[in-house]
DNA sequence: GTCGTTTTTGCATACGCATGCAACAACCCA
DNA sequence: TGGGTTGTTGCATGCGTATGCAAAAACGAC
């Protein structure tokens, strides 16, 4: 307990209280709290950590000393000693895909909600997942949750510097990596079902990129359900999950099948907008009246009345915050196995396939009432 | 240069090569790298210093040395030493509007570019600025990008703690903070005066909540030209920014003004394509045959053929890049006077508004074509 | 070969906090 | 009142890197 409250001391405080826009704001330090408040550095950095055993009288000083001065924990420093850092980190492939940013503003608030903060990376062009795997070190990451297209080799790198990831959407055999997935194959099958029980024979399907798990899973689900009715495989082609993909890939569709094409389903939302468009404009075709479309997501736009998509909804919140609990899980303890979780999706049937009579189905838009 | 490769560290380095996935992967550290190199630590360090001086044979060595172990330089710690994390704040308020993903996808990969990380908070509800601010001090972040509605003080909080800011799309007189602005109040002028050279004359506007410094400069703008040119100040409502929001409002406005009314401005593109879907479902009017509707921003699913919205482009490319490099500006230089930048909104006259000869405009989409 | 310069390098310390350990106070039960 | 127990507190040190300073090395010119 030393008394050393030189005058030159108070001043400094004083000059640190009213912040100074020039110069450098003199950065108020656990030690500083200390010996205003009568204790070690050490006491204040237990009455600042949960769970630490201080007094009652001991943390009363502490805060008011710290309240006094404007104190607040350097996160840095603690990072440091304690080896972690209280960020994750959420890599998202392509926030154009308006899916993602749903993941991203739910996997946010929840991790806010948790007290961690969020470190984004935004993977433009393939390239770059080296330097996210540099930071993860190097900013002594607690976690990531990954939404991203990574190779296994990419994913257990993260691992084995002993960073837990969880998957969004995606998973590896031989990478014990837990993972959150939407059940894209029975999503993409209940579509299936429902378009074959809607009387449809011929259709399209527009996949995603080759490389990604997503439509890969969706792609067989669909057509792995077609064959099972024992209907015709239908054409495929590969889109980039965009609208304006979506859009040519219907009408590159109808191009080449002509007018007997009656359904074109899209591993996404995203393109299957573009599709209805395409169908609704350059192909001249009333949808659902002539051709069926749907998709796959459930996200917001696909639900606006110039669409009324049909599509399979996944359940964004449930997905994240099951993402969020895992990796906290993995965080708290490492040697956790690995678990994947599959979600069911929801098929909700709107106004883009006609109903099961052959006539558009009952919940049709007033948009559609011309 | 101590020669104390004692085998028991060999075996380390050997186990530390190989990632453990559990247990504590044992970190190198520039000791590590220094002893295998055969120089300092400081050494180490300054070979990982961009600018610093190291001759040839000693970069080779440390680098080789690095390699070998995987050594990765520890941000936290350096941080701690220099007082800058390398990484930036950007606050967001509301991904639902899907304006802000694409702000958000382009100031992530321009800072990404510059060698900066991206730490995100997202402002759900009016809620936890302060815990930012904690946030900003704590992990000594080196400067903030806001394009949330926080207010002057809280801006001015991060300026007093020595953390350089600025803001998007909004500005305080009294806050010397940059910023950077899309011309709203022009903007809204040039669609005033496209309206009403179309032959408009009752006007509805739909606003955004009062607080938004956004909202307040464009109904300013667009009442302002409206008046300036005789016209009748259009009945106004605010709403929220979302689709939902949009869709009641043109209807309230509907229901207020009869059929009237003629045309229907929207303080931002979501929610005028919630007033686009109203008037061709609800109100049972043809857009733009019967009424005309704007927007403003240029949102992606703005351009989507079942609406190919009318609206002011915001150029989010040239604003974020500018809000990229005033921050970076700024951090490099605290001393620098602040900065409020505008850049003007470009007027798209798509499919939504009446041509000027009264009839539906050259541009028209064919899905209007019917 | 000598002396003055310019580089290069190592040493020592600081950054701000957490934590094991030991000293200590408070308290309980007998 | 004494010994044991529980709960607080301070001390000292460590986390991994950056950097001022001085020693040492390399270099150049004469």
């Amino acid at each position: 307990m030393s008394e050393d409250a030189t005058p030159g001391r108070a001043a400094g405080d004083a000059e640190s209280r009213s912040g100074n826009r020039e110069g450098s704001p003199r950065k108020v330090t656990s030690y500083d709290v200390a010996r205003r408040a009568g204790v070690s550095q050490s006491g204040v950095s237990r009455v600042f950590k949960p769970g630490a055993s201080a007094s009652a009288a001991m943390r009363a000083r502490v805060l008011a000393a710290a309240d006094e001065l404007g104190y607040r924990p350097n996160a840095i420093a603690r990072s440091l000693t304690t080896g972690r850092s209280n960020m994750v980190g959420v890599i998202i492939s392509d926030l154009t895909n308006l899916y993602y940013p749903e993941v991203l503003s739910e996997l946010s608030a929840r991790f806010s909600e948790r007290g961690k903060r969020v470190l984004l990376f935004t993977l433009a062009r393939e390239a770059g997942v080296d330097s996210i795997l540099e930071d993860v070190v190097g900013y002594q990451l607690d976690g990531i949750v990954s939404a991203a297209r990574l190779s296994a080799g990419q994913v257990s790198d993260f691992l084995d510097r002993g960073c837990p990831v969880v998957l969004y959407n995606r998973s590896f055999d031989d990478v014990p990596a837990s993972s959150i997935c939407c059940d894209h194959v029975g999503g993409a099958r209940l579509l299936a079902t429902r378009m074959a029980e809607a009387g449809h024979r011929r259709f399209g399907f527009v996949a995603g990129p080759a490389d990604s798990f997503v439509s890969q899973e969706r792609t067989r689900g669909f057509l792995g359900r077609l064959a099972e009715m024992g209907l015709a495989e239908p054409a495929v082609i590969a889109g980039d999950y965009g609208y304006a993909s979506g859009h040519a890939a219907a009408r590159e569709l109808a191009r080449a099948a002509g007018p007997a094409l009656d359904a074109i389903v899209c591993a996404n939302d995203m393109m299957a907008l573009g599709a209805v468009d395409a169908a609704r404009g350059a192909m001249g075709r009333r949808v659902p009246g002539d051709i069926s479309v749907a998709g796959f997501d459930g996200i917001d736009p696909a639900g606006w009345d110039s669409y009324r998509l049909t599509t399979v909804r996944q359940p964004v919140r449930r997905m994240t915050q099951a993402a969020v609990e895992m990796l906290l899980d993995h965080m708290a303890d490492p040697s956790r196995a690995p678990e994947r979780r599959v979600i069911p999706g929801e098929l909700a049937v709107r106004g883009t396939v006609r109903g099961l009579d052959g006539r558009p189905a009952a919940e049709l838009g007033a948009a559609d009432a011309a």
